[in-house]
DNA sequence: CAAATAATGTAGCAACCGCTACGTAACATG
DNA sequence: CATGTTACGTAGCGGTTGCTACATTATTTG
């Protein structure tokens, strides 16, 4: 009969709060299974395998990131280019969308390395985010998709100086971008 | 006195290069022994514990690239910033270098998650490939110390998406660059 | 030559990994 | 009440992790 999910949501929001904090690739069953107040036994029970565990979290984690996101910066549109990219910077480097920066990093590491299931997720993630910057650049901006993928380039750019502690360089790149995308104003 | 390390180097050329295989993050002493022909137990001995290892491991391969990056793309300036960008991707895309940006997306997704070892390599790393990219900028380009990290922060953001599979939009994030300087690259 | 020191091999520890075999409840239905 | 299906816990397997105590060999030095 086919009642399969009792609580899995549940299950995953545990599990996502503990990945958020103590990162994804790091992250091994019985500590996920302790955060979820249950066994790795369980967990198995519940999702088949560690791949297949990872890739709905995954996926939970996405969706959870793009609601926050969405109900963070409420859609509106920006002055400039440059500003629609420190907009959206400015909010993952709160500390609210720190923590997703961090295991998105991880995400990209672990489908850089292969890892099929966090391209997948990986690409999901992308996607939505370039809808959500679309809508966010001003209204008359020349090729849009085009420019909405250079923003979303670029803030990934600076989610990798952040990390590893060059925060002034993404700083200044966005600076750098003013006068470029401000062209035919 | 008299001879403390002998072959260090040739050590951490072949770690090197099975890192550069298998990945960072994934790595683990007794795989990193046998590629250099030697023992977990010796790998301790010469670097004192893993994370000393990690810590050289790293250093030597950001020389071994930089190294790299100048003599398969010999200082010259390019017509256009776009240009720049897109000649050194085209260069992080082939196949000689596509290994280092994996295991540069391991080196940032550790330093994430607070690797000190990572975070230093990352700082240097980032810096040498400032100056590659500054030489490589047109001549007249004005504020060329931002205009160079705005360059390479985009770069970052391309080997982001090219890891995830979604270089077209790292192609296109490119094409929109460069719209307003002149075409014909 | 002998003693000291450095370099390397052997064997293994204790902890953790993903995963599974198995036993046992709860519960719905005949 | 019997039976079958679903939910969950216990215990542990075979493997890997970083690391170490100990023994052995090689090299230098008095």
């Amino acid at each position: 009969m086919a009642r399969p999910k009792p609580d899995r949501t549940a299950l995953l929001d545990a599990m996502a709060d503990h990945v958020l904090v103590h990162g994804l690739n790091t992250a091994s069953l019985r500590p996920l299974a302790q955060a979820a107040e249950t066994s790795d036994r369980m967990l198995i029970y519940h999702f088949g395998s560690k791949e297949g565990l990872v890739g709905e979290l995954l996926g939970h984690l996405a969706a959870r990131m793009a609601a926050g996101l969405a109900s963070a910066l409420p859609a509106a549109r920006a002055v400039t280019v440059a500003g629609a990219v420190g907009e959206v910077v400015d909010l993952m480097r709160t500390s609210a969308f720190q923590p997703y920066a961090r295991v998105w990093l991880d995400i990209v590491s672990a489908a850089g390395q292969g890892g099929q299931v966090q391209r997948a997720a990986g690409q999901q993630v992308i996607d939505g985010f370039l809808d959500f910057i679309t809508g966010r650049l001003p209204e008359d901006t020349p090729a849009p998709e085009e420019t909405a993928r250079l923003a979303l380039t670029l803030i990934e750019g600076v989610m990798v100086m952040d990390a590893i502690g060059h925060r002034d360089t993404a700083d200044r790149a966005i600076a750098a971008l003013a006068p470029q995308a401000s062209r035919g104003d």
